[in-house]
DNA sequence: GACTCGGGGTTACCGCAAGTAACATGCACG
DNA sequence: CGTGCATGTTACTTGCGGTAACCCCGAGTC
């Protein structure tokens, strides 16, 4: 170890990350995705080569970016998740506070959910093209693990109960995305309403609903 | 009207655009949602400037690349939404509709899936930089529209049912997207056990599931 | 027949962003 | 001193979206 003037490189190059992370995240937050790689390296005060040493790519400091951000929602989530009450309490409170970031920042959701798109680099042979799904943001699957983690652990649902965790997670993350999207797009309605109205659904109030009158029903 | 040899430009003009747009699929389907004008212009037969002729931009061009496939899988999915059936058998019919589609045609799942990307043009200043959340995919609105409209036509679940239709049909929409591309992506199991643990988590068995012993309790 | 007119087409270009050499500088260590 | 190494820069290449300017040819008109 070196304790002269010099610091150490391995400690100045991750000081140096972070700030260059910061800077990213200002020009990303200010100009949306599609900022160049020239303007975050002029808000850093630095130029280009410099970001393309320390990320990679673009794909490289993006993903940097995203991991800061995911890390901090997930935290979040998780608290709420654990938080001492009744399950359909909790529920609510973890619809809550993810509605309440999105609403809060919508630049860095908006940031968050594009989509890797990183997958398939220039001149990739070997598969014709892209085949396979994946296509969602990194965050939701993400977030949907989690979630499914949470639910194995503390629900007993009988046999199959894993693979039921996986799915659902997944897919109650996929509707409070969706739904929050919309919402935050539209605004139709306070977001206590949007949270109870989302709950229950998931309370399987549409299997219960009768139908309406008339119709072949639903 | 001109009856000679020359067709009369409207039509003319139709079929080519039709043409173009066959060619544009071919390639997309094979490079991706990457695909160049340059590229798609040579499948075509053709150079650029004619492209953006008819289509104004790259986003124009997609846009009705997109619309063309979303109508298509609109209707398939109207279709089991109408069947005659129990409720939860279409529910189930439709979710197995979807998944089936993106099953036999990823790539074209993975384009319709894009956002827009298109809200902001360069230079845009009326607003600093992008505001509002409006990120999914036009496939994912429509289709959450579409259930929406159904949901609350046939359902009848009190006051403010018209509100509660949209919220789920959005949520239901999204449920079935994030867990259909996890899925895709992974496959850990058959599409039928997919669509029935979907059904279930619809009709409340999340929350009339048992606490796992020992735990807080979920 | 000469002359314009308009649709379909092309070449050649601009601007811009990602990514990459190749070169320059400062500071510690032998 | 020279070597090594991290840090930084300028200047370039490549590729893409988008456009301007020109071209060709068949049709109608005088």
């Amino acid at each position: 170890m070196n304790t002269t003037q010099r610091a150490d490189p391995q400690t100045s190059a991750d000081r140096r990350r972070r700030e260059l992370l910061e800077a990213a995240d200002r020009v990303v937050l200010r100009d949306g995705p599609h900022a160049s790689m020239n303007a975050i390296a002029a808000e850093a005060g630095i130029t280009k080569p410099i970001l393309y040493r320390h990320f990679g790519d673009k794909g490289g400091l993006y993903a940097a970016l995203a991991v800061r951000h995911t890390d901090a929602l997930l935290a979040s989530l998780r608290a709420a998740l654990d938080a001492p009450a009744e399950r359909r309490q909790r529920v609510e409170a973890t619809l809550d506070t993810y509605l309440a970031a999105i609403e809060a920042r919508p630049q860095v959701y908006r940031f968050l959910m594009h989509p890797a798109d990183g997958g398939t680099a220039p001149g990739d042979q070997s598969e014709q093209g892209f085949d396979v799904g994946r296509h969602s943001a990194p965050l939701l699957r993400r977030m949907g693990e989690e979630l499914a983690q949470v639910i194995e652990e503390r629900l007993d649902v009988g046999p199959g109960t894993q693979q039921l965790a996986r799915v659902w997670g997944h897919g109650i993350v996929g509707m409070m995305h969706a739904a929050g999207d919309w919402w935050l797009g539209e605004r139709p309605c306070p977001r206590e309403e949007l949270v109870r109205s989302l709950a229950d659904l998931l309370w399987g109030r549409l299997a219960e609903a009768g139908d309406k009158a008339g119709g072949p029903g639903f």
